[in-house]
DNA sequence: TGTACTCGATACGTTCCTGTATCGAGAGGA
DNA sequence: TCCTCTCGATACAGGAACGTATCGAGTACA
């Protein structure tokens, strides 16, 4: 076993190889936003990353290939940015926990169209499909001891941490859409902050310490 | 006002002209789901359609137009479906009237890739964003009556309608994904309908001749 | 049955993209 | 500073898909 070295098969990667593969990268999240996955080629990649085909070919293999990075990579950083939000916020209940979660996982509009068409295109091969599930996976643990937390200092106690999970992260996709579809609708927004709100406190029952029930959802705006 | 001609502008299409563009259409789906509708080509569409080339053009533009022809009649089909089984069945419950609805609405994993490519598609296309959110505000008006009438009969008032429909619809999408991404849990199929059985609670309130408030969900399955 | 016209088949030229093989600049180590 | 080797640029050939122009079978209608 090689000391230093953290993965077994890693070599070691130039420093000018990292600048290129990040270039390439950042310019395919671009590239597919715009043209579709499917649509989108090599070339573009490349002119936009300010390359050739050539470096292409020396870093990936395939457009495949390209795209799984390219989605992985992205994927984790919002991961360590949701993770990082709700460390740091201390939220005095559910509603302010609800706003600094929702300003930490922005509706974007150009990174759904590309995670929309990554989970079609992973749903057609297992071996991506699994990767997605992971994700997900990761996404839970991360979210959910800080919801739990949040939820328990406004004296309720989420009785399956689960299915609360997944329904929090069904609410948001399904909801997503929704607020990408009418834009400028308001009440389409409200109307998804308030569906989170009913399903926290849906998955969440009073602590036997306190005095009487607290619901999640104080007052109703419309 | 002629009379049997629906649509104004109609022009006499020959039944001949009729099945090519049905068969080019069912096609379409088809490989759509396989391929993705960035990787297909007007060939591959052909040949499974069992047409030559000259037969696409001589019906379609572009595969942009023949993509929401299908789109378009596809889920106008399952549109009839939904609204056909809500209206035979006479629910005794929200539980049973939501069985009916999701076995009228199954999770198709083919068509499911094909409506997440034409979402991202549409969202890049203000023309097509605007078809998309037309039919989802069909699919509103659809099931919200049969909605409400059962959640009456269930002794629960429904609050709001419109938020209620879109919640319902947003819980759709949302957990669809997930029961695809892991088909052979059980439990995320569970807590899938759990859901819906929370937001229908949670967007209704007891009747005022009701005696006794009557929850939705009755028992928890786990 | 005859005739006109629709509509799908065939053929063509063009454009775009792919993947590889080779080369040379320049980064990195001694 | 010199030397080595990585890595991106360049050039090439092949193939895939596009859109159009034209033709002829067969359909529809009188």
């Amino acid at each position: 076993m090689p000391p230093p070295e953290a993965r077994p098969n890693a070599r070691p990667v130039s420093a000018r190889r990292a600048r290129t593969r990040q270039r390439l990268l950042d310019a395919a999240l671009e590239v597919f936003a715009e043209e579709g996955f499917g649509r989108s080629t090599v070339e573009q990649v490349c002119e936009r990353a300010g390359f050739t085909r050539g470096a292409f070919y020396s870093n990936f293999t395939s457009l495949d290939e390209l795209f799984l990075a390219m989605w992985e990579r992205r994927s984790a950083h919002m991961l360590d940015d949701l993770r990082a939000v709700l460390a740091d916020v201390a939220p005095d209940g559910p509603r302010a926990a609800l706003h600094a979660a929702l300003a930490a996982v922005p509706v974007d509009d150009a990174w759904y169209r590309v995670t929309a068409e990554f989970t079609a295109h992973a749903l057609r091969h297992p071996a991506l499909r699994r990767v997605m599930a992971a994700r997900e996976q990761a996404i839970l643990e991360t979210i959910m001891p800080v919801v739990v937390a949040a939820l328990s200092r406004a004296g309720r106690r989420v009785t399956d941490e689960e299915a609360l999970g997944r329904a929090l992260v069904a609410v948001h996709d399904g909801t997503s859409v929704q607020v990408l579809m009418e834009p400028d609708s308001a009440s389409v927004r409200n109307q998804r902050e308030q569906l989170f709100l009913h399903v926290l406190d849906a998955y969440s029952a009073p602590s036997e310490h306190a005095a009487s029930p607290v619901p999640v959802t104080p007052e109703e705006p419309q």
